[in-house]
RNA sequence: GCCUCUGUAGCUCAGUUGGUAGAGCAGCGGACUGAAAAUCCGCGUGUCGUUGGUUCAAUUCCGACCGGAGGCA
């Protein structure tokens, strides 16, 4: 029987890592960060990762552990984070799964591997200047000929995957959709607990996002992100598309004043949110805990104690 | 006070040579397997400022009124 491990999930601001703390605190475990942002560090503010006193002793994993001038990819995620959640276990103390990326988590849970290939390999870089050159037909042609299921699933328009499918089949000689069917084919690697959490009432998810920007700013937000340029991170770093750095990026680079990008961050922040609900929805087994107006977490915790006592955790 | 411009979707604006209207953004929904805080897709009924008039028919033409901007006094 594959470990039990409580995944606490739900869209930006909701309250995640503080509930992942008391959850660790109340059960023996750790935490285990799973945010494709959280990893880089000297982005704590922007990403709003916690920083020691919010920890309160509880150890945390997969924070600031990536320089943000190197990219880092979903595989690559995965596969770190699975070793701590294995050393975790080994010591026999609870891994506490706490994160908004909703990807990442399920590839872990599933124990999902993804075809080799990387943002900056020579493969892809061939099929971009291709696109460039020769626009997207050619490459629609070629993909409707060596997988035609991948051609038929994916819109014209996402050219991203487009490309990704056609990157796994010239480097592999096997098509994407026939390694997504064996991988989708391994048995689950753990058995997860999920606690959802989320705002009954939209707005004041919206609220609190925007105060917790307002926040940002105030915590020195724009200091941040002169640090990461200062540090020499290339302006291309998948950590320059985080929400909050890229637009303020922009206003530094004087491409917009500095209330209209935090307007945007915002914005984008809440756009990011809905998205993230509507991975999240798909998911049947998530207990889901709703706030009203107010976080309460004492309340929370203790719906969270009922759930993962009865799945025998002490 | 007079003159000119203006009032159309939550916002910015198109448009209808008279047959009740459409883009972008926002919003909502969805997808998602090595960039995922990324990327992509779908969804547009709104007293066309109000009120009279002309007309088979007015958001469109005419008048008055109300709101906004500018100019002249």
């Amino acid at each position: 029987m594959p470990p039990i491990l409580p995944c606490i999930v739900g869209p930006t601001a909701c309250g995640k890592t503080r509930l992942a703390v008391l959850t660790a605190q109340q059960f023996n475990g750790e935490v285990v960060s799973v945010d494709s942002m959280q990893i880089y560090r000297g982005m704590t503010i922007g990403t709003a990762a916690p920083i020691p006193q919010e920890m309160e002793g509880i150890p945390h994993h997969m924070v600031a552990v990536a320089d943000p001038a190197e990219s880092w990819s979903a595989a690559r995620f995965t596969a770190a984070a699975d070793e701590c959640i294995q050393d975790i276990l080994s010591r026999n103390k609870l891994p506490v799964l706490a994160g908004g990326t909703g990807l990442y988590l399920d590839a872990i849970i599933a124990g999902r591997s993804f075809a080799p290939g990387s943002a900056g390999g020579a493969v892809r870089h061939a099929l971009q200047r291709q696109l460039e050159e020769e626009g997207i037909g050619p490459l629609l042609e070629e993909l409707a000929r060596v997988d035609p299921e991948a051609a038929r699933r994916l819109h014209p328009a996402d050219h991203k995957r487009i490309l990704r499918a056609l990157e796994v089949y010239r480097e592999t000689g096997q098509t994407i959709s026939q390694h997504d069917r064996e991988s989708r084919e391994q048995p689950p690697r753990y058995v997860p607990v999920y606690i959802g959490l989320a705002f009954r009432d939209r707005a004041d998810m919206r609220e609190l996002i925007d105060r917790r920007v307002d926040g940002m700013l105030a915590a020195g937000l724009l200091e941040e992100v002169r640090s990461l340029l200062d540090a020499g991170t290339p302006r291309s770093a998948t950590a320059f598309q985080a929400i909050g750095y890229k637009e303020l990026l922009a206003a530094l680079d004087g491409q917009c004043a500095l209330e209209e990008a935090v307007e945007l961050v915002k914005r984008r922040s809440r756009q990011y949110a809905k998205r993230q609900l509507t991975w999240l929805r798909r998911n049947q087994d998530i207990r889901w805990i709703y706030w009203e107006k107010k976080r309460d977490f004492q309340a929370a915790l203790q719906i969270v104690t009922e759930i993962l006592t009865a799945q025998g955790l002490q």
